[in-house]
DNA sequence: GCCGAAAAAGCACGATCGTTCAATATCTTG
DNA sequence: CAAGATATTGAACGATCGTGCTTTTTCGGC
């Protein structure tokens, strides 16, 4: 890896946790470079315009999610337990950006919900592919005969995904020490009335 | 009502729709002023800091959502019939901001979680408000004999709110029309697990 | 209609924003 | 080690930010 790949990544990696505080936006091109010890004409050299970042953020962001969420929780056994596997690395995945701003994705939604672009694009890019993955995951285990043949899987997609917002916003807004109990019955709860044989 | 109280709530009305998109903190008092045809410094004397004028919108939404959502629904028949009342208003809540950039309380709840002053400080105030409220509703359908005795409002509560958070998401982020319909069905399984005399 | 009070405007400040460009330092390779 | 490529710096740009003044306009009660 050269000298100047090296530096992108690190100034990639700085921007990852500053992003997730202060959001996409928030990111300035000043503070990021007091933060690394650059000039900032040299770090914004290395991405030749703001939003060119904030992509290169997102792509970093989802590398790492993959690595730390999707890769090995499709090690699980296909059905049911692959499905819990997903939610509960979800809950790591929240936990590795403790004492930052949390998940970058989710932070960011709200922010580019309304402004056009390429940044917004990636991000829905980001936001579907994960659905899609709970999505086939859920089809799994309506395979495997766990889950009820009549399941509407993308409706529990869904609702993973409601569930794990509601977290978010009840962990890091509210500070609510009961968020992850919450969020795990809620959890349960889906699981429960999507099983073809629930424990009645 | 004089006339700076007036202008005032005029320049809160706009600065309501404009923080809707561009977010609490996107709220410039420049572009506020170039909005409203007023100069900066004649705007900005209203408020005396930006922190103010941002307090002052979370106000008049928190009053809106009260007169639109929380009000109206109170006056439906304890119970049941009021949890979906308040549901259904919430809807109506959002649609309110359509062509704006949806609700102010959710779309800056990412944005200061992590920053702390008075304006966070506001928002949780204002989300524990609306939980509360949810937790008595939800108590009010246990006391009629719809919900189970053994029902725990808080989890209750903590789910309507996610799945709001998802409709958000999925409407505004990812503008899928089957947004709505997701979370009525999710809805209509909370309700469901919920009923102390399930249909079947 | 006058006059004190309140509201709005005008102007400027220092800071910071994203970005450009020429000059310098550092790497990488022959 | 030399030399060409690459990486980084420093200074500056126009714009915009939030905010503090002083001045002017407008309002409201007598």
């Amino acid at each position: 890896m050269s000298k100047g790949e090296q530096t992108r990544s690190a100034i990639v990696a700085q921007s990852l946790d500053l992003a997730s505080v202060v959001g996409l936006n928030g990111l300035s091109i000043g503070a990021l470079a007091e933060h690394t010890g650059m000039s900032k004409s040299g770090l914004f050299a290395h991405f030749g315009s703001k939003e060119a970042l904030q992509l290169a953020v997102l792509d970093a962001a989802e590398e790492r999610f993959v690595e730390m969420v999707v890769k090995p929780a499709s090690k699980a056994p296909r059905g049911v337990a692959r499905i819990r596997e997903m939610f509960e690395r979800g809950f790591e995945w929240e936990r590795s950006w403790a004492g930052t701003g949390g998940c970058v994705f989710n932070a960011s939604a709200p922010e580019f919900d309304d402004q056009p672009g390429a940044v917004r694009d990636r991000l829905v890019r980001a936001q579907r592919d994960w659905r899609e993955t709970l999505v086939r995951v859920a089809r799994g285990a309506v395979q495997t005969g766990e889950f009820r043949p009549d399941l509407d899987c993308e409706q529990f997609a869904y609702e993973v995904k409601a569930i794990n917002l509601g977290y978010i916003h009840s962990s890091r807004l509210m500070r609510d020490p009961k968020a992850e109990a919450h969020a795990r019955a809620a959890f349960e709860r889906l699981i429960q009335t999507s099983l073809a044989h629930p424990l009645h």
